[in-house]
DNA sequence: AACGATAGGTGTACGCCGTATACCTGTCAA
DNA sequence: TTGACAGGTATACGGCGTACACCTATCGTT
């Protein structure tokens, strides 16, 4: 393409071909083979060249969250905060699909990018204008965590398996072996319950987005009720 | 102490002692020095002397989790399904305040040791006693995610940090930088909301188990509505 | 037109890492 | 006495992040 002999130089290198690079890279064949040497190969250059565009690998880190988050959905105003914080919090997670190596990464960083902290200060925003004081504010954003983000930590998640590998199918097998089943009957039992047509498994039939939005609900129902009663923080009544 | 001339021979490694030095040096030099090298040192052997008892590195954080997933008070048996579940995560939650390291490494694990399941299978067998459906018990494991084992990832969290280093005193100083604060309004103003007497940001102020315990109990209050309620999932009317 | 600074790509090397493989050695059953 | 075997050792390989010295093309200044 750009390589001809002489006269063509390759095109050159940037901050943001870097990083785009190292999300694309990431998305196909998983964070574990984003190496500083694998990223520089699939641009053509010698690893040490992306050190004049980037500090070191944790930089690399969050450059790459901030162009996830750059990708979530801006803020759409609605006078009801709850429908606007969760349409959001829905676009972040449907972002979060296409990069499924993005919750590892998150959650090994130490998290102070400009771009995720104006996402989060947008989104206290939210609450405040819904009339949350600052105080039910604050334990909201703790208690959403994560999910604010758009994922949450399961305990027993196909997609944590996938967002290593590159692998984008919905990894067919493993529900519970059999022996398995035996020695914990009530995970058995809630592995099928809550499967769908094909009556499968955890992992096969449950449904992830299902799951979190349940979640999502059961929290954002919860916070309206204390909202509604004019919830104050009584602890440590200093 | 055992490493006399000749005859006094040091004392022989096991799969134990293996598995409780390990946790020993992540809990005070931080899990990014828990090296096959660096633990193989602590134990006065070389490095390859481990793979006589561990098949790997993953086994072996696998092995360590189980270590602190031991460390869990048993479950009490209690009339009050909510009550019992409230007092083993919070147990949980004290264990993982030993070990700042876990989290990390549960999240970057896949998950499938027989005594996590155990663990797990024993708060189904709670939520089902309580009369939770198994439908609604499996929604609930998802909702509740890793808070089961007492950790929630926070993305402004200074125990990430210290969870990395071997940090045990909780970490002075960084609420918002005065620059940050005047670029981000609402975070700066729940950054002081909810402080406590000594009127400090978050990081500071912010007490972590008031904030988990109000997650938790929104979660579990939301939940006990459901079961109430007699809720059944509608989705997917296959 | 010549030149020096500078930005950006290169080459080499260091010290870590996990772990495969081969080897040694002390213990103990036969 | 022997020989199998469990368990500790020695060496080595390929990968990692990145420090450091180097080269080279570009460009504003003289």
């Amino acid at each position: 393409m750009a390589e001809q002999a002489g006269t063509l130089r390759r095109t050159p290198l940037s901050r943001d071909r870097i990083l785009r690079a190292a999300v694309a890279l990431a998305d196909e064949a998983g964070i574990e083979s984003l190496s500083m040497r694998n990223l520089a190969q699939e641009l053509g250059v010698v690893p040490m060249a992306l050190y004049k565009h980037v500090a070191n690998k944790d930089e690399l880190l969050d450059g790459m969250i901030d162009v996830i988050v750059g990708e979530i959905e801006p803020l759409v105003p609605d006078a009801d905060w709850q429908r606007a914080l969760r349409r959001r919090i829905l676009s972040a997670r449907q972002v979060l699909r296409r990069h499924l190596w993005a919750p590892l990464a998150i959650e090994s960083r130490n998290m102070a990018t400009p771009a995720v902290l104006a996402y989060l200060d947008s989104m206290v925003g939210t609450l405040r204008a819904g009339g949350l004081s600052a105080d039910l504010a604050h334990h909201v954003m703790h208690a959403l965590g994560s999910r604010i983000l758009g994922f949450s930590q399961e305990l027993f998640d196909a997609s944590r398996q996938a967002g290593r590998s590159g692998a984008t199918e919905p990894e067919p097998a493993a529900g519970l072996p059999p022996e398995a089943a035996a020695r914990f009957p009530h995970l058995a039992e809630i592995a099928t319950a809550a499967s769908h047509d094909d009556g499968s498994v955890v992992g096969q039939g449950c449904d992830d987005q299902f799951e979190f939005e349940f979640a999502l609900d059961l929290l954002l129902d919860g916070i309206e009720r204390l909202r509604q009663q004019g919830w104050r923080s009584a602890h440590r009544p200093g």
